[in-house]
DNA sequence: ATGTCC
């Protein structure tokens, strides 16, 4: 094994941040998303880099890292603020779990909410007026509404503490603030390269913006979650909530999460692909040194357009890409979503985790396989093709 | 990523 941590010292009279990578040489991380670490470590005021082993390339900057600086970066967060996993119990017998049905079922979560979203929002204290409409849907791209089983208790103490047991069926959310985030980020698009000075008024007014579109997201992910529980005729609990895209005060700076959840928080989940497992994390020992997160994922081994020319696109394939190899359910009617979103884009979760163990970042309380997930019913896309 | 886009 390499060194675990990589200090460089700068030749110039810049002095670049410390980067800390939190990764074996085993691991799969393209050379792009090394070249975007160096650049933003290398960005004005910044302190100090941690990356984690679902490292891969960003629009601005590499996805499956957390950056502290003494400057604010919107671009680093980029549109969907707030976004992040959060992890439910649901009070479902496995047994009784079939998921042909359960993925009919699930299909409520394509349209609009019909509650009164801006009653919530309010009692939220969030504006009535932000996004009402968008409040409880998924969206596209890498969201998702996952029902798990719990197939491997791996501490048993704090699972125990979770009311985690084998057999516990759950739902992974991962989802965003929608059009919020967007309109947030698009308010501070000019001047975005040289970072926004705190107590600016414009620093001030993003940090409010953006603080506002943390909590729409959060309730978003609930909601979300509260609507499938209902169409399983079930509760539902929340055991973690992480969000992995934000900006927070931490050590009298600013500490930006790029596809890095919030780890200072007791669990956190650790999404596979839908055709792998995924685990809930204890925070380890040295998770105050990779600036308190994790990896968010198993993180992109492929980019979206990539995929096209990776898999074929013949109905059958689609068809094939709509189960998973232990016989799950994926309901995505979106053929290229199907595709760009496939269990091959994505790096070994197991390794992964391996990496996160290795470090002593975290460790793993529980084992959850995918049963069903939902995506997307029809785009406007296919409709008009 | 996106009340995208007709």
């Amino acid at each position: 094994m390499g060194t675990l941590i990589k200090n460089r010292t700068s030749l110039s009279n810049v002095s670049d941040a410390t980067i800390q990578r939190h990764y074996s040489t085993s691991a799969w991380i393209e050379g792009k998303a090394e070249e975007q670490l160096q650049h933003v470590s290398q960005l004005n005021r910044v302190q100090k880099v941690s990356a984690f082993p679902d490292l891969h390339p960003g629009k601005y900057g590499p996805v499956g890292c957390a950056i502290l600086s003494d400057l604010l970066y919107p671009q680093l967060i980029g549109n969907d603020i707030g976004c992040g996993m959060s992890l439910f119990i649901l009070d479902l017998p496995a047994r009784k779990i079939k998921p042909e049905k359960i993925a009919k079922k699930f299909r409520v979560l394509e349209g609009k909410w019909l509650g009164n979203a801006c009653a919530l929002l309010e009692e939220n204290s969030l504006p009535p007026q932000d996004f009402p409409s968008s409040l409880g849907t998924i969206g596209g791209g890498n969201h998702f509404c996952e029902l798990q089983t719990v197939v491997q208790i791996n501490n048993s103490e704090l699972a125990k503490k979770a009311d985690l047991s084998k057999g516990t069926s759950c739902l992974l959310v991962h989802s965003g603030s929608r059009g919020l985030g967007m309109q947030v980020f698009s308010s501070v698009l000019n001047e975005l390269n040289a970072g926004l000075s705190p107590l600016t008024e414009q620093a001030e007014k993003y940090i409010a913006s953006h603080n506002r579109a943390v909590q729409w997201a959060s309730l978003n992910r609930y909601l979300i979650a509260r609507r499938a529980a209902e169409s399983l005729r079930t509760d539902f609990k929340l055991i973690s909530d992480s969000p992995h895209n934000l900006i927070e005060e931490y050590q009298g700076h600013y500490l930006h999460r790029k596809g890095a959840a919030k780890a200072d928080i007791p669990l956190i989940p650790l999404a596979g692909s839908r055709d792998s497992m995924s685990y809930l994390l204890s925070p380890g020992e040295k998770v105050h040194d990779a600036l308190s997160s994790l990896a968010h994922g198993a993180g992109r081994k492929y980019d979206r357009s990539s995929m096209h020319g990776r898999i074929r696109n013949k109905k059958s394939d689609q068809i094939k890409l709509q189960r998973t190899s232990f016989g799950g359910h994926v309901v995505c009617e979106d053929k290229h979503l199907l595709i760009e979103e496939a269990p091959e884009a994505y790096k070994n979760a197991n390794h992964v985790l391996r990496d996160l163990e290795l470090f002593k970042l975290a460790t793993s309380v529980a084992t959850l396989q995918p049963l069903v997930t939902f995506k997307k019913v029809i785009s406007r896309k296919e409709e008009y093709r």
